[in-house]
DNA sequence: AGTATACGAAACCAAAAGGTTGCATGTCAA
DNA sequence: TTGACATGCAACCTTTTGGTTTCGTATACT
């Protein structure tokens, strides 16, 4: 087993309608659990335990307070959306790449798969 | 049984990793499904429902040419990614915002979960 | 000290997800 | 027309997911 085994990335975190709207709940708010699962209509338990998944993929932090746990967003893990999103942009600027997007059509078979980069591509720059 | 019922969003289209690694090889290239099962370690047939979802998600299309089905990225459903992703804007242009999100934080308890608007809030023009 | 509150953990469950193999069918090539 | 190729579909299997209830324990209230 790998020790950094990375359970649930952001992907698979905001994949369920309920953690998007628990995420939206404590964007601006520092919120204990019981608090929360007042505008959920499941369990407490059920609603912990998504919040678990959330905090493993690093969008919530937790912090004990007596006895209860609060939960705030955090943002963060939101950029490697942001940036698997940004591959995809040559869509919507479709006026110059529409025509590279073409080109490249056109070549040989090749499909190196090398993923989407982590890093920001400014296609604005060029 | 609602006639419309999407049984797949976006966000769950993503959320699998092989699906991500399809979506990018169909980014440019339009593909048969054998050709496409080449580049994964997987059946063909588990190809085959990867690409349904997808499909059913609206991220790609298919185009029957002969005894084959041709696969295609379909960009148009990102938007609501793009969308989604937008509501936490406010965290990356931070200058101004950091005050006013303090300034929420204060308000009373409301949590009226009216969830992120699925039309891009443009920040830029403030 | 005794009771109420906040929470996590464990055991359990049904359904969905991701995968497989085998078969049926449509299409292309001799 | 006969065979090879491309694909979808059905049946089946295992693991994960999203949920429940019950229980234990730590903290707070009086």
């Amino acid at each position: 087993m790998s020790s950094s085994a990375a359970k649930h990335d952001v992907f698979q975190a905001i994949a369920d309608p309920t953690r998007r709207k628990l995420l939206q709940l404590l964007t601006d708010q520092e919120m204990p659990v019981t608090a929360i699962s007042r505008h959920f209509p499941i369990s407490r338990t059920a609603v912990s335990k998504h919040l678990r998944i959330l905090s493993e993929a690093g969008l919530v932090k937790e912090q004990r307070v007596g006895r209860e746990t609060r939960y705030r967003m955090q943002p963060e893990p939101l950029a490697e959306l942001k940036s698997w999103l940004s591959y995809y942009d040559r869509f919507w600027d479709n006026k110059l790449t529409a025509l590279k997007r073409l080109v490249e059509a056109e070549q040989p078979e090749d499909h190196s798969l090398t993923g989407p980069r982590l890093v920001e591509t400014k296609r604005d720059e060029l």
